[in-house]
DNA sequence: GATGAATGAGTTTTCATTCAT
DNA sequence: CATGAATGAAAACTCATTCAT
């Protein structure tokens, strides 16, 4: 078909018509010929957008992340303490809305801890440092607002990491359960030490 | 029963032999004929000691993770400080005599994340809960000794988890350096905020 | 008609363009994709004016050699001993100026080799034919003029086949270098045995 | 099986049984699947001896020359003249005993001419070298015994590219008939030229 | 007439697993 | 018990060819 087709737009297509193979399957067990099938399109087809599976977690993952990123942005307007917001950077650990997007990360960590590649390191250390910085703003407030006090600065890297932690630690032990509770236990401890009248 | 125990020191022999092979190799790049070469052992003979390359790295981690408990204790008592003993927690996740269980360790987790096995799940979870433990006893013995303030005891899984976060962030984005730093540089914060002269 | 012309014209136009790639490169690993973007046409389009990949080889070799013909007869009409113009029929085989043409040959060669097709083999046929008869030629003319003996004729084949045969060897051994050397020292040693006032 | 079985034998083993379709296949169309059904082995065990289908021509291509060399030695004895000797040697080119070693050549030098490898080149080399010493070590005898002109020995190469040149002549056009007649003739001829009682 | 996206059959290649010795 | 050759199912990947526009 000499139709000039939108190749970025077609490549977010692909990842979505199979989004939900890679939700729930193992990397390691999901062949390029079933995701073919599901994504209703020719092996080959695939291979024109893509160069391996990695690849298409990588593009799903992309495209979650933005939508994800707008609600964050939504939800954490509707926060108006510090603490409020930090829960609401850490509810991605834990909330119901972010399972799909959480069950996807899993798989990305995975395949970097195993056999990292520079497009996904450079992908996630864009995304860690655009958190990193966020964050911080947002705790920068807190202290300028004089809600917390400015140690609380210090302490971004552990706002960062304890969700982060906690999360892996849930998902490699049987100690699945109230991640949402651990976490905010968490989160609550440290703002009973950081908050400006104690 | 002298059988047994051979069957059981071959298993951690063959474990041994290939130690090296699984701490520079990412294990979906390992094959079964590669390790079986670098064990000195034939194909079959592997399959008699293991099911599968999982369970071989899930050996090697066994052994190793009890050598490093043994070291970490020596290393606690060398320690005076609470402060100090938490930090020996966290060295795991830097130090250079770690580096090979490290190695390890990315990759256990990540056959976790992609594909647990209630195996690798079970063990996870009796070894968190065996540090979690100790950690508690030293934070507990800590504010009985007036050292930090009895809030302290609220924040383990913070101490737990903040170098976890940390590590994993840093193996899967670029920023590799200093996470020593970073993760002292945390502890010491919690520590101005939890120490009780304060 | 005039359509005609253009569609013999385009095919023409299409082998020059990609010239250089079939030279370059070996016909195995040569894709029909990668020939259309080279030649700067649609893939689609390739196929109104060719049918494989050895066609548009063919194409090529075919106008080359038309051009390496003129070039060739200037070159003997340059020449006034018989001995000088065999060696002209020879220098295909190592002259700076017909490299381009001698790697396609090599290629076309390769081809009828393991999987001929008649009209590659009517056309080597035809030119193969035309050669021997102009070669013949000039000796006839070398006996007539008492340049060399009368059975300098029957040596015909042998003029022709040493430079081929040379020219094969030179291309599947290690021994590539000073064809030209070796081709002429055969042409100087035959025209010692067969000129006329030896 | 722990047989420890002879991985050379074994090669050669698995060339032979697919010598044929060798012989009546061009390379090209010839799948790696097809070759292991003829061979009677799985696909999986051909790779544990070959890497590829050119190994394997190339496997078959040495047992057969090696063959061939003898049945040469055994064929030179027999024949009193030099002149009977270099037709014993051109004789490969077109004696019904070499047919299947020359179908083999002929893919050899397809392969050769298209995309050569090392491997083969170091071969061919060796071969060529081998040859052109044990002919140039009859036309010197030839010379010693004073049955041909000293000059013969220059024409060393006339004689080992004539029978190649016609060779390829002959299988890439049409002319296919009679070359053991012509290079015959041109063997002859060039006698006339060199023998000594002229 | 020109196009190039789509295709899927066909290819190479891998590799965990088996099992005769 | 140990072995490692044999396997074939399944994987990744290629690419000439088609055909709707």
């Amino acid at each position: 078909m000499a139709i000039i087709v939108d190749k970025v737009q077609k490549r977010k297509n692909i990842a979505l018509a199979c989004k939900n193979l890679f939700i729930n399957n193992s990397i390691k067990s999901l062949s390029v010929s079933e995701i073919a099938v599901v994504a209703s399109i020719g092996k080959g087809t695939l291979y024109n957008y893509f160069n391996n599976k990695e690849e298409i977690l990588f593009e799903i993952v992309n495209m979650l992340v933005k939508e994800h990123d707008i609600q964050k942005r939504v939800n954490l307007s509707k926060e108006s303490s510090v603490k409020g917001k930090i829960k609401v950077f850490s509810s991605f650990f834990y909330s119901e809305k972010d399972k799909e997007l959480r069950e996807l990360y899993k798989k990305f960590v995975s395949i970097s801890l195993d056999s990292p590649s520079q497009e996904m390191k450079d992908f996630q250390t864009k995304h860690t440092e655009y958190y990193y910085e966020w964050m911080g703003e947002i705790i920068q407030n807190g202290v300028d607002k004089g809600e917390i006090i400015p140690i609380s600065l210090d302490l971004l890297s552990t706002f960062f990491a304890v969700g982060e932690g906690l999360f892996i630690a849930s998902n490699t032990t049987n100690q699945i359960d109230n991640i949402e509770e651990k976490i905010n236990f968490q989160i609550d401890t440290l703002f009973r030490l950081i908050k400006a009248d104690r």
